[in-house]
DNA sequence: CCCTGTTTATGATGTGCGTCATAGCCGCGC
DNA sequence: GCGCGGCTATGACGCACATCATAAACAGGG
């Protein structure tokens, strides 16, 4: 088997192969040449379910890319966590490291057995310099980010429960849902825990929620996912229309 | 009078002086040949105290900066409002202006009389595009709003209001406090409804709590600021220590 | 195949804080 | 100096949601 294509082991690095840079979107301003010429600066790295790629308050060392599976962005609170952002394939994150000082504001854990890319903070910072164009991508995704934050604090502070519940839902499904004959259906295998920590409420009423809503037929579960099947509904509750 | 130093009236616009941009730390990188020559872009303006520089959802088209005053960025659900950010003089906002595409994500209204600087976004871009420095500040702010953004949040799903409440004072007082002799007064003139929003909860609780804060000794009030008597005590109570 | 830990489920109970109502206060304009 | 609108204050009440408890369903692993 050629040492190339092998898949990394679980605790293994390994120098990044072409493959997995063109991948993200964020060099996506590069070319083949320029790709190869950086790629040293990167090591690919697979990490089992439930691992921490770094804790809240560690010194940040790198920044991040997630080629494969899921990694949760949290923040805890006497044993209570919430979810700050989900990360998907594609994705990056760490980026504080990438701006030097402070420690990092959140702890990084895989949700599935995941494969990330990582380059020092310090490199990707040349990068940037070098490339503006992906600079310039950098700064348009915190920006974007910045929105959603601001717009989790407002649902936070003005929303009751089951609006927050039913917008997360939404949310995850313009990210990443696939159609199904009848409805879309989320690609992330979410717990209700992992659901109760997006939406700022706790397992129990996740669940009830969630039940209530099997009922009346808004959505349903197939093979562990959660599927939308009546959307126009669910959009009415996110956006407390009175009606249903 | 000479015209380069008499104040804006209420509605009207200027050409900005040199005073006014050395004063903006974003363009502190700038020589002064630099400022001058950019100078043209900007444009001064005088703006009475509860107007909207713009309201959520208007077509971004500029850039602003706070040069005096006080302003709150804003988001609105039925009729409850929670302050994303409190503006002061220095900072800028807007940002999205900049970077083109979606509309205003929040209101900007002005808490206290005030004069701002604008700039259209796409000469803000030209300008980080020509002075890499700015650029880069701005990335390293955006990065700083995300995180206390995310801490927000972290505060409002999982901390009670008493710690959110303490906690909104000692960032205001460490962001702009003046020393008395006993204890830090906010310089921000602040009613207990901004309180609140700051801390996204209601008005009566703001009250409530701050009375009893006021009884405790935490607090004191002169002419109409809110004066941190005991800073170790508030601290306790943003961190939820078990004690007085 | 059983055993153990995780996830889903549902009821009972409690409470933090929002809501509603009323009133005193303070500054400001005429 | 009087009246008026915004701000502060305080009590009474209710409810959305957390908390606590218990159990069934399920998944994985030796």
């Amino acid at each position: 088997m050629p040492t190339s294509t092998r898949l990394p082991r679980s605790d293994e690095r390994s120098v990044s192969d072409l493959d997995s840079l063109r991948s993200i979107p964020l060099l996506a301003s590069l070319s083949d040449e320029q790709l190869a010429a950086e790629r040293a600066l990167f090591r690919k790295r697979a990490v089992a379910k439930g691992a921490f790629l770094f804790m809240e308050g560690d010194p940040p060392e790198r920044f991040t890319f997630l080629l494969k599976g899921r990694v949760k962005l949290v923040r805890t609170s006497e044993g209570k966590d919430i979810i700050l952002r989900l990360v998907e394939p594609g994705d990056w994150f760490g980026g504080v490291a990438a701006f030097g000082r402070r420690a990092h504001p959140y702890s990084a854990q895989t949700l599935t057995p995941s494969v990330v890319m990582e380059i020092r903070g310090e490199d990707f910072a040349g990068l940037m310099a070098r490339y503006p164009r992906v600079a310039q991508q950098v700064m348009e995704e915190l920006v974007e980010q910045l929105i959603e934050a601001h717009e989790m604090m407002r649902r936070l502070a003005l929303e009751p429960v089951e609006p927050r519940l039913a917008y997360t839902l939404l949310q995850l499904a313009a990210r990443s849902g696939s159609p199904r004959r009848d409805g879309v259906a989320l690609t992330t295998p979410l717990t209700r825990q992992n659901l109760a920590e997006l939406a700022g409420t706790t397992v129990e009423t996740a669940i009830r929620v969630l039940s209530k809503w099997k009922r009346a037929g808004l959505v349903r579960e197939e093979a562990g996912r959660i599927v939308i099947a009546d959307r126009a509904q669910l959009e009415a509750v996110a956006e407390r229309e009175r009606d249903a």
